[in-house]
Parts: C-alpha cells; structure tokens; sequence
DNA sequence: TCCTCCCGCCAAGCA
DNA sequence: TGCTTGGCGGGAGGA
C-alpha cells in the first residue's frame, strides 16, 4: 500500500502550484477516506479540470486514482498492516503540515472564486465545507472568523456564509488603515521596540510593570469589529467574546501591517499590542503564548490570502519571527487628501466621508464624555513612561544615567505641558488686552468662513492626529505667531479658560495646497471668542454660530485650510510680508501641543513692542517667545536646513515640518536665545518651568531653576543634503537625523538627542534603525562636545552615556 | 531547545 | 436542550 507520502514538501507543492491569479485548485482529499461520490459542483469540476492541467497535480491524482480503484483490498491491507505495524501506520497518518491550517485554507479558498459575480451569490455551509475538507468544524471557524474580519465572507445564519471573495478587500483595508492610524499603532510599535530597546541594557528594569501601566489604563483599549457598510456583521456570539475574538485580532495584526513602515510586523510586537489593547493587568506569559498561537492562526490564513509572508527579523537580540505584508498596497485616503488640500469653505463631502469611515469604524474610541480637559490616552503611557524615568534619574542622580526614549518623551510632555500652563497663566484681562492691544489690522474681523471651530461641540472627531485643532498665537513683538497644535479637547480647555484669547486655527501638516503660501498662511489671525457665553449679537457669535453645524463634521485640517484660503489678502499680509519674504519654503506644523513659532527670528518690531509694552502684553507674549519650556526659539533658516526631523517618529504627534518650520523644532539658536531672554520684565513662564520641573520630579521641591533656556542648538553636519529644499515636504526621507540638545538642571547636564531613519532602497534588503541617546557634561548654556556622524554609530566623547544602537535586518524564509 | 500550531476541551450563546 | 461557535492552552511535530 502507498499512502501518500509524508513529504515535507508537500504542502510547499500545493502553495507554489497555486497562482494568485488562477482559478483555484482542489486539494488532493486525505487518501485514508476518499468520499463514495464527491458532491462536485460545476464550479469544483471546472477547478477539478484546471488542476488536472498541472502535470504534479494529475500525477498526483493518477496515484490517488490506483488507489482508488483498489481501495476495498488496499483497505483490508491497510487494515492488517495498521494492526501489524503500528508505527508504519503512524506514518502513513497526514503529517503536520498537511493538516496545517494554512493548508486547509488553501483548500478552503480553493472551493470560492475570488472574485464571485455579485449576481451569483455563493453560500457557504459549514457542514458541507468539514465534510468535504474532512475537517474538524472547529478549523473551519478559525478560517471564516480570519476571512470575515476582511469582509470576504459574512454569516448569513447558522451553520451558513455568504462568500464575498476579495470584492471588498481593498474597501475593507483602507478602513483598517484608518482605525490603524487612529489608534495610533505606530506609536505603539515605537513604544515596544523602544522598551525592548531599554530592556537589553537594564534586564532588571521594570518592564513588565511599565508595559503594563503603558497599556493597562488605556482608554482606547477596546476595539470592536470594524465594519463596512453594506456588509452586515452577525457573529454569532456578539456580545460576550467580541473583543477577544479573531476577528478583532485579526483585523488588528492586519492594521499593523497597514500602519507600519516597513510593513513588518514581528509576532512579539504584535501579541504585545493586542494584549495590551484587552487591559492585562501584567505581561502574563501564558497570555502571551495564546496570542502568539492566535497570531499563528490568523497569519496562516492570511498568508494563504498572500496578503502576507513569513519572514525573520534579525536583530541584536536575536532572530525573531515576523511578517511582512504582501498584500495590496494601501495609501492614505487619497479623497480625504484632496479634500484637505483644496477645500476652500463649506465642502459637504467632507462631512460626508467622515459620517461614512464613522459607520465603518465603530467605537474605535468609545465616547465615555470624558475627553474635556483629559490627556489623550496615548499622553498617559508617556506620562506614565516618563515616571518610570523620572524614577530612575532619582534614584542615581549621581551615576551615569541613562537617557531612554522615555526622556525624550518626557521633552515632547514639557513641551506641552508648558503650553498649558502658559496659558492658565494667561488671565482671561491679559488676553483680553493682548486683543485689544493688536492693532485692529493684525487682527482682522473675522469672516464667516474664518471662523475657528473652537467653540465646537466636542467628541465630533474622534481622538485622532486628524482631528487636532491647529491654532496661532501671535506676538507682535517679536514679530514671530506660534502655531499650536492643539486637540480638540484641548482647545476647548484653552478657550474656556481664556474667553478673549486669539486662537486661529492654521492649515495642518502637509498639506500640499499651501506650499509657498507661508507668508499668508502665517499671518490670517483672526479673533475668537471661545466663550460661548457671549452675546448673540456679537457678530463674531453669530458667525461661530452659523458655522458650528459645518464644523461638526469637518476635521480641524479641513477647517483650517479653509480658513488659510478664506484671508489671502488681509492687511496683516501686507504689513507682514517683507518679514516673511525670507521665507520661500512651504509650511507644516506640528501636530501638537507644542508652541511653535512660525516665523524665523525677527528682531525689528520695537516699534510694535514698545507700544504694546506699555500695557504690559509685550512681557506677556514675550515670555511666550522666550519661554525656555518650550524651547521653540525660533532660528534663522539658514541654521536649520541642517535638521530635519523624520515623520518616522517616536513620539505620538506626527512631526512633519518643512526646513522653514523646523525653526519649531526643540533647537535654540543662542542668538534668539540672548536677544529674546533679556526681558527685564517677568517671567511667568519661569514659575512654569520650575512647578513643571518639581512636578516630575527633575528638580527638588523649593529648589527654583532660573528661566534660562534650557535647550541649545547643535547644528547637524550630517544628512543636510537628503533634504528636499525644492519641494517643501515634511516627509523625511531615509538617513534623516535630528538632534537637539536639553539640559537636565538636575544632572546639570545636556542631553543630546540624535534620531536617524534608515531605510532601504529595496524592501528585501537589510534595514536598519539607529537611535542615538547622549548625554553631555556642562551647564545650561553649553554646548554638547558632541559631533554628529552621519551614520550614528560611531559617536563618542567625554559624557557620552548611553549608545545604544539597534540595527533591523529582515530576511525572508 | 525553541518554534509552530494542531487538537480538542469546554463554555457561551443561539435556535 | 441540543447544537453552534469559538476561546483557550496542552503538548506534539518539526526545525
């Protein structure tokens, strides 16, 4: 008797004989229990004949045929030889792989076109599908779950789908996509790698307890199915295991890929991800290895949808497990793209498309009402990270400390943190005052389509990069407006706690439309009134008002853009434009909470100064300017088209800047550092810094750190010529570095800061990421003794700390 | 030894 | 109440 042999090769056979493209191809059944009479169907006779055409194939099926025909002998034989020889009979048992789920798969997929004609629906039932892929039901749930989650089939009943094959593959990744980028799962990533990272070089930190906290008390942590409309969603168990469910999980491992740049997602990254998502209290390994196993699930079907391939992922640690995706490419919305970049006012498809990817994503973030004056979620893990650092600096403030990501962060969480307190500075008189004091022609009335959505309604966008409400503070005297990113809840705290405060919302990053259109984009500030407690017949209220419906289904980009369109020839233009001529380069911003200051460093508006000084706004607005929290002094262009910062970035805000608006970057310039640090006059900032600092617990409570800058500009040799001055564009291409110095006043040292994106030509080849982390001897007015390699690999000098390097390799099996 | 993942128990939910 | 659905983890095959 001649079972089929136990070739290892013989599911690669089935796998590479089947072409994407092809018809699909019916599997040779378990030889052990040829069916009587195979239910064929026109459809599976035809594949039957196609298979047939392949010479492996049909003298696969010539064999199983003499088998066949003699199947009664051969069974009594096999019999007798079962009973004689136990472990032969072992051995003429399916191997692993044949029964691998990947496989059952292929042959699952085998029985469907993939693309069905819509008029000819083709069902699936259960009982049918087990009985003929002689299958456990159990099996067939894990395919059609994973196979659900991308819409290509749906349960119409019990025991019973509807086979849509790949018709709504390309709508459904584009939603994945999406909600990827909602939930942030870049940053997720980032954070992993990073604590990983941290892991090699402190194996007795506490990173169980960090990721859990990282994770744990995540808001956002649930994460239903997402939908497309039209396809209806009918599991079975709804309510119960829907969060657990594979669908869920999968349609998350799909996102990451979609999000991911490179598209490689190692199991590790992504089983950690997922967990954290369902709120585990601790990194539990047993938790652990049922995601791996899950994940397994889930990417064997996926990898027989070829969507993605098996890899490894090389790193110092050692080879890891991964996949990469070979699916469809899927781009940004293209349409939401266009819309951001040409919409001029009212745009109802905007609303439109938003209410539409709303359907599709449903309570990505469940709207608990408690986004006012709340942290966004993925603040909290920084936070969070950030206290685990503080930690560390406390307990050894003597010995060499290591600098993590986390401190990076914890600048990004200065950095904002600083803007709020700036503002809760600001009474609701000074700013009242700062209005008053702007001469009316800088501050023009606003027009209906200018009107900034602030007093909007919140919890209409959903907590996402998109929908952060850009706005611009401006300062007359220094000639210079700060662009603050702000989030929708943000901005709501911001106009509740300062009725009369100027805030305009600006064009958001990258938009390509507004490229060389800086010197009108920076200067169309209009006033707001955030406080909705005013009167209805002050105009600008009544303009909020009309505009309010509008606003509810528009993102703050949107908006913004139209606002930037709407005043191209305000007066303030005119009387600005010779300080921006300098500036020819297009404009982004940070998507943050960041004060940013948009223009490079102008010192020659005293005139302006001095009479605003006289109301004391000049002290006011320059201690914006000047606030070492911040650290956005701003810089000649000249001294920042050395840096640039790439959107493959750690923290949680997508930076995207152009050459002009990395003056915002955390860089000082030391000739704006002294030019604008001279006030005589107070610095409230400086209570800022010196709360902020005892807050985190950098410096010790009653200690007062003067209001020096505390950031200082290293210019970057390296790299300056992969950018992109011709076009403008925020996006960073590979080998981008960015440094920036902070100094710690409780080390009484610079950190340096040195970032740096590799990425290959070609996907197959090797890839690889360096981050660099120094920290320098000297006080706060010092110059890191640093320099810059372009390749961050070989930086050395006195009080360089911490190198630690991570280079990515992937090779495919 | 570790990776991979099959297998089947058993509980939740449905008809 | 029987059946369907599917979470889950033990443990075995394979590299």
């Amino acid at each position: 008797l001649k079972t089929p042999l136990k070739q290892a090769s013989t599911s690669q056979l089935v796998l590479t004989e089947r072409q994407p493209d092809c018809q699909p191809l019916t599997t040779p059944p378990k030889p052990k229990e040829t069916p009587p009479a195979d239910p064929w169907t026109p459809t599976s006779n035809l594949k039957m004949l196609i298979s047939a055409a392949s010479p492996e194939i049909r003298s696969r099926d010539q064999r199983r045929q003499l088998s066949d025909s003699s199947s009664e002998v051969l069974q009594t034989k096999h019999c007798l030889q079962e009973h004689l020889l136990g472990d032969e009979y072992e051995k003429s048992q399916p191997s692993r792989k044949e029964k691998s789920l990947g496989l059952l798969c292929h042959k699952f997929l085998a029985r469907y076109p993939d693309y069905p004609s819509p008029s000819q629906k083709s069902y699936i039932c259960l009982d049918e599908v087990t009985e003929e892929l002689h299958v456990e039901r159990r099996r067939i749930y894990d395919i059609v779950n994973v196979l659900e989650s991308l819409h290509m089939v749906s349960r119409l009943a019990r025991n019973r789908y509807v086979w849509h094959g790949r018709h709504n593959l390309p709508q459904t990744l584009q939603a994945l996509r999406k909600v990827g980028e909602e939930n942030k799962y870049i940053q997720q990533i980032q954070m992993i790698k990073r604590r990983e990272y941290e892991h090699e070089f402190d194996p007795d930190s506490e990173r169980n307890e960090e990721m859990a906290s990282s994770f744990g008390s995540s808001e956002q942590s649930e994460m239903s199915f997402v939908e497309l409309p039209g396809v209806e969603f009918r599991a079975a168990s709804v309510n119960g295991r829907k969060y657990k469910s594979l669908r869920v999980m999968s349609q998350k491992f799909v996102m990451l890929f979609l999000v991911s740049t490179p598209q490689i997602v190692s199991l590790e990254v992504a089983a950690k991800i997922l967990i954290g998502e369902d709120q585990l209290e601790d990194l539990d390994k047993s938790k652990f290895k049922t995601k791996i196993r899950r994940l397994y699930d889930i990417a064997n079907v996926l990898s027989s949808l070829k969507l993605i391939k098996k890899v490894h992922v090389t790193e110092e640690r050692g080879r890891k497990p991964a996949f990469k995706w070979t699916g469809p490419e899927v781009l940004p919305n293209t349409q939401d793209i266009k819309l951001e970049a040409t919409s001029t006012t009212c745009s109802p498809p905007i609303s439109e498309s938003i209410t539409s990817k709303e359907q599709c994503s449903k309570a990505l973030f469940p709207s608990k009402g408690k986004q006012n004056f709340t942290r966004h979620s993925s603040l909290i893990k920084l936070v969070k990270s950030i206290e685990n650092d503080r930690r560390k600096i406390q307990s050894a403030p003597t010995s060499p400390a290591k600098i993590s990501a986390s401190t990076y962060l914890f600048i990004i969480f200065l950095l904002e943190t600083s803007f709020s307190l700036f503002l809760s500075q600001m009474t609701a008189e000074e700013m009242q005052m700062k209005c008053a004091l702007s001469s009316p022609e800088a501050v023009p009335k606003p027009e209906p389509s200018q009107q900034p959505a602030l007093s909007q309604p919140l919890g209409v966008c959903p907590a996402s990069h998109s929908c952060v409400s850009p706005v611009i503070l401006p300062h007359p005297q220094s000639g210079v407006s700060y662009a603050i990113y702000l989030h929708p809840s943000q901005a709501h705290t911001v106009t509740t706690y300062s009725p009369g405060f100027m805030l305009q919302p600006l064009p958001c990053a990258n938009v390509t439309g507004i490229k060389n259109n800086n010197s009108k984009i920076l200067n169309i500030i209009t006033t707001e009134e955030g406080d909705t407690q005013r009167g209805p017949d002050e105009p600008t209220k009544s303009l909020a008002a009309e505009e309010r419906p509008e606003m509810k289904s528009e993102t703050s980009s949107q908006r913004c853009l139209k606002r930037s369109q709407a005043l191209p020839e305000s007066n303030l233009i005119k009387r600005r434009k010779s300080d921006e001529e300098s500036l020819d380069t297009s404009l982004t911003f940070f998507p943050s909470g960041y004060l940013i200051p948009l223009t490079h460093c102008t010192h020659g508006n005293k005139a302006e100064c001095s009479t605003k000084e006289k109301a004391g706004v000049c002290s006011l607005q320059h201690t914006a300017y000047s606030s070492p929290i911040t650290g956005v002094i701003p810089m000649p262009a000249s001294e920042l088209k050395t840096v640039n910062i790439p959107a493959f970035h750690i923290t949680p805000l997508n930076i995207m800047l152009s050459p002009n608006s990395i003056a915002a970057a955390p860089i000082l310039s030391n000739s704006c550092l002294y030019s604008s640090s001279t006030s005589s006059a107070p610095n409230p900032s400086s209570s800022a810094l010196n709360f902020m600092l005892q807050h985190i617990g950098l410096i010790p409570a009653g200690v007062q750190v003067p209001a020096n800058p505390v950031l200082q500009h290293m210019p970057v040799s390296s790299q300056s010529e992969n950018i992109n001055h011709s076009s403008g564009s925020t996006i960073v291409q590979e080998g981008k570095v960015i440094e920036f110095t902070f100094y710690s006043p409780i080390s009484e040292s610079n950190f340096l800061f040195s970032f740096q994106f590799l990425q290959p030509k070609e996907p197959q080849e090797p890839q690889a990421v360096t981050e660099n982390f120094f920290r320098t001897p000297g006080g706060p007015n010092t110059e890191p003794a640093l320099s810059a390699n372009s390749d961050g690999t070989q930086r050395t000098s006195q009080g360089t700390l911490y190198i630690p390097q991570r280079k990515l390799e992937v090779s495919e099996d």
